[in-house]
DNA sequence: CTGAAAGCGCTAACAC
DNA sequence: GTGTTAGCGCTTTCAG
């Protein structure tokens, strides 16, 4: 069952597929009866123009990537839905790319959105991307969201990482607190670092020191480590007082463990989370976390690229950075 | 900045075109040296080659859509996942195509991937798809996946949505339940249907009654449906003593309401939940709910989907349904 | 108002 | 072992 063809539909009509092309295209040139005629029967034999053919035209593909590591997290699920919404309205569709964080794979996917020519590309990108990415990458519009890094160049919409983990502590800080542990994501990626530097900011603000081994990195999208990485800091000779966590998934992890061991939640750990999951509020005493904008980013993202494409030019590449809120229950009390 | 061609490589080198091609896809005619030759100022000039064009000369687009509601949903998130990731080694791309349950939309990106000459795809359809929908899938191989309509042909991968549902109302009439609350999906989705069928089953195995007002059917997408309709089956004059629920985001509803009502779970009403997230184990008592088998199920579908493209053939269409498991927590207690 | 022909980048006959 | 040529489906001159 081969496609049929503008050929296809000329040959029925008796007119040259040139006739046929232009009818499609509504041209003014071709009478309003022949348009009809050949709208009809393009209608009736099922007609699908081929996009390849287009493009060999010359004309640009509709196909935006999003690559990212992986759709299961909601962050990531939440910006493929702004965006996907977003484009349909201008013809776009979203090509999901996984990387895992692995580096190799996101080389991998932006090699295919570079053969089938993608439109721009949209990445949240792993934390040291292979030359090769940061090659392909170059010769197509792009947009980093989330994270940055140097080599893949400015356009960037995200979330202001510092200034969430900093208020987030200053938050505890102001409750009285002096001893506070962090787990986070590891410093090579951009967000991982500013949320660290947001939480040693708050403490150096109030004076208070870093203490070994109350800032525990490690993968930010691994539950598990959130396990580990409290269980760790719980069994300190002296556990620190709160808690802020640096991504969703170290707070899934986080909270879990905190439920299966029975920890007393605010009377024995104060603890600020990051971002708002169905979940949050009826989780123990209820987590006070930081409310993150990321559909909001999202959509301005979308925005931006659409105009972008659409413009043809340049244009100032944006640095968006968007605040996040601190949404206050249970889990937090003063010492 | 135009992308590079093979004729680009060919007039750097002196060669034709397609000893350049030949080359480039390894071809034994050719000779070492001259592959080696053409690979390394390939690689230097940056060539990539120009999926379009190949498609142009027959080559098989390695698209695949990916048809769903609403990315957002963690059925959803999953299911893109474990297909991308199934997929991914095979040189196989997802695109990602939202309904928002609204059949217009379905109809367009059925639209868009037929122009794009998509190599397969996978859709969870809306209720009642569009004369259009039904015959661009019908030129298109494809699989139906969660939900089934009878115009879409017979390939399918789901759950065992009846079993699934009649055993949560079994149980809680083992528990000594007489009268047993569902909400959930209207019966226009194949879901729907088969889950109140198993609802109704339930409780004529057990000789009770069907009660009006006690079935609240409505969007399975819509937290607020929970909410609401928890509302309406709570204020009747004599509430039931348990409730099944039947989608995901109608259990958060639920789960919402009733934590923010302060009903007392399991003592003023039992509840059975649908699908297992991260936050039903330790919401209120823990969620009692039916854990359902999504990544593998949506694995099998990747891998049949795999296989029938390689092999070309069309083979059986497969009518998978997999069974889900009761999580026995602190939500349900007896009579 | 419509037709004929060229060409987008690539591959596959068909030469030599 | 390599070159020449045709043609995939479409748009776009250039002719009538």
């Amino acid at each position: 069952m081969t496609a049929i063809t503008t050929r296809d539909i000329a040959a029925r009509l008796n007119l040259a597929v040139s006739t046929v092309g232009r009818a499609l295209a509504d041209d003014p040139r071709i009478s309003e009866q022949t348009k009809a005629r050949v709208l009809r029967t393009a209608e009736e034999m099922g007609y699908v123009g081929n996009r390849a053919a287009r493009m060999m035209r010359g004309a640009s593909s509709n196909t935006v990537g999003l690559v990212i590591p992986d759709i299961r997290n909601s962050f990531y699920a939440t910006i493929a839905h702004e965006l996907s919404a977003n484009m349909a309205a201008h013809g776009l569709q979203l090509m999901l790319s996984e990387t895992a964080d692995d580096r190799t794979a996101e080389s991998q996917h932006l090699r295919e959105l570079s053969a089938s020519r993608a439109a721009a590309v949209i990445i949240v990108p792993t934390a040291e991307p292979l030359p090769d990415t940061v090659k392909l990458l170059a010769a197509l519009p792009h947009v980093q969201l989330l994270r940055r890094h140097p080599s893949l160049g400015q356009a960037y919409f995200g979330l202001d990482d510092f200034e969430t983990v900093r208020s987030a502590t200053a938050f505890l800080i102001g409750q009285g607190h002096m001893s506070i542990g962090y787990i986070g994501g590891p410093v090579e990626l951009s967000t991982g670092a500013e949320r660290l530097r947001g939480f040693h900011t708050a403490l150096a603000d109030a004076g208070l020191p870093k203490k070994a081994g109350t800032t525990l990195l490690g993968p930010p999208a691994s539950v598990d480590h959130g396990h580990a990485a409290l269980r760790r800091l719980l069994g300190r000779t002296a556990p620190p007082t709160a808690l802020v966590t640096g991504s969703v998934l170290l707070t899934l992890g986080v909270m879990e463990e905190l439920h299966d061991s029975g920890t007393k939640v605010p009377d024995e750990l104060s603890v600020v989370g990051f971002g708002d999951e169905p979940g949050f509020a009826w989780w123990g005493p209820g987590l006070t976390t930081m409310r993150l904008p990321v559909a909001a980013m999202a959509a301005d993202c979308a925005r931006w690229l659409v105009t972008r494409l659409a413009e043809k030019s340049d244009g100032a590449s944006p640095s968006v950075v968007l605040p996040g809120e601190l949404v206050q229950r249970g889990s937090t009390a003063g010492r």
